[in-house]
DNA sequence: CATTAAAATGAATAATCATTCATTCAGTTG
DNA sequence: CAACTGAATGAATGATTATTCATTTTAATG
């Protein structure tokens, strides 16, 4: 049988080690979108990177380690993308909340295969305690920044009763729960319409920063 | 070895059919939590119910059927709850949304095994259209139920520019986020506090009505 | 070009697991 | 209470799948 898409494939042999286990968690991340956590096999991801069986267990040792790299390289992108965007010093407090919410609708992140690669190992978190670490150290470390963001955004624009880490706590659940809208009626939700629900909340909270028609997005 | 919970099977034999297979989608239930649903095997399934391997296949055919029968069974519980409270003609509509959101967040639901099952389903719908379906039509129904609710209270509380489509959209994700909170951090948020944040967010939209200290529930 | 080291292969192996079905068991009927 | 019925059992079967490792391929080196 022939190599479903071995884009990265042209010269197997001298690709650094790095770019190799990367070739095959994006191919993990492909087949449990297709094929689900429970119905991705070995002999699946190896053929959708365009490799051999072995090839697996050269690099990861056995199939849970792949599974568990595979969730932490989707943590990392998403934790890498949100800290340039709070580390960056040319951004206003607004400018950063509001960067915030177009990285958490772009095109990268709300991918319907890596949104289903998320819910697949969150579904797990329960009985998988390794799967578990990992989703709630991302999860406070992003919480603290955005957290630190509505307390200074309260202070500057004079919003006397927000209660900051409240709408933390609201806004992330917020954005998971549009998450699962894109996964689930793809063909109702789309993610421009999903970001415009997120903006109306914190329009609540910010109006004189945040409302439906203001968007003060920096363009990716 | 020993049967683990076999609350039910004092009398094996003269059960009803629809007894038994509950039984059987309640111990998936506990599998699926412990074990997530790729590491669910015929063997945990019925020595979690206390009963012998062939049951499942006399009852439901295939494993994939005892899994779908599973999604339907929370799908049901939870959506005919919500039609109780919906069409219970003793309730306004600001107690209707309110018992809604308890609902939403009592300990039925907020289980963290079901919540669980949910994920770990929800992860499998882009694989598995049968998931699909069956969440998609479940939300549909309950989407324009309360849609209409707050189609109601909009033009009760003369609340002019709410938007009842959007804070249905809002109000669900919300609550889903929330549920994923509860079981990825289980020691951080508690039920209590989700149902609070959820208040929160409806506070914004009907003051009047909704806000962190009024608390219409009915209790159950 | 020969030699070496590292990477990759994939057939063979071993383990896991869903499904089957001949047999057992319990309740019911005449 | 004997014969009958349908539910339940669980050892055996067969299918699937992760893992291994002897062999092959490739790139680098002198």
């Amino acid at each position: 049988m022939e190599a479903v898409s071995a884009k990265v494939n042209d010269t197997p042999r001298s690709m650094p080690k790095q770019a190799r286990r990367r070739q095959l968690i994006e191919a993990t991340i492909k087949c449990i979108a297709e094929k689900g956590l429970s119905g991705t096999t070995m002999a699946d991801v190896t053929q959708q990177a365009g490799l051999s069986m072995g090839i697996v267990n050269l690099h990861f040792e056995t199939k849970e380690k792949l599974l568990i790299e595979t969730l932490r390289f989707i943590s990392t992108e998403y934790t890498s993308g949100l800290n340039k965007i709070f580390n960056n010093d040319k951004l206003s407090v607004e400018e950063k909340i509001a960067s915030h919410v177009s990285f958490d609708f772009s095109r990268k992140i709300t991918d319907r295969n890596k949104i289903a690669v998320w819910f697949a190992f969150w579904g797990e978190t329960k009985s998988t305690p390794t799967y578990l670490t990992i989703c709630a150290s991302y999860i406070q470390e992003i919480a603290a920044n955005l957290t630190k963001l509505f307390t200074e955004l309260k202070i500057k624009g004079n919003y006397e009763s927000v209660n900051p880490e409240l709408v933390c706590v609201c806004y992330t659940a917020l954005s998971d729960g549009l998450w699962l809208d894109l996964l689930v009626t793809p063909r109702g939700l789309k993610p421009t319409q999903a970001k415009r629900v997120a903006m109306h909340y914190l329009g609540t909270q910010f109006y004189n920063h945040f409302s439906p028609e203001t968007d003060t997005t920096i363009r990716s």
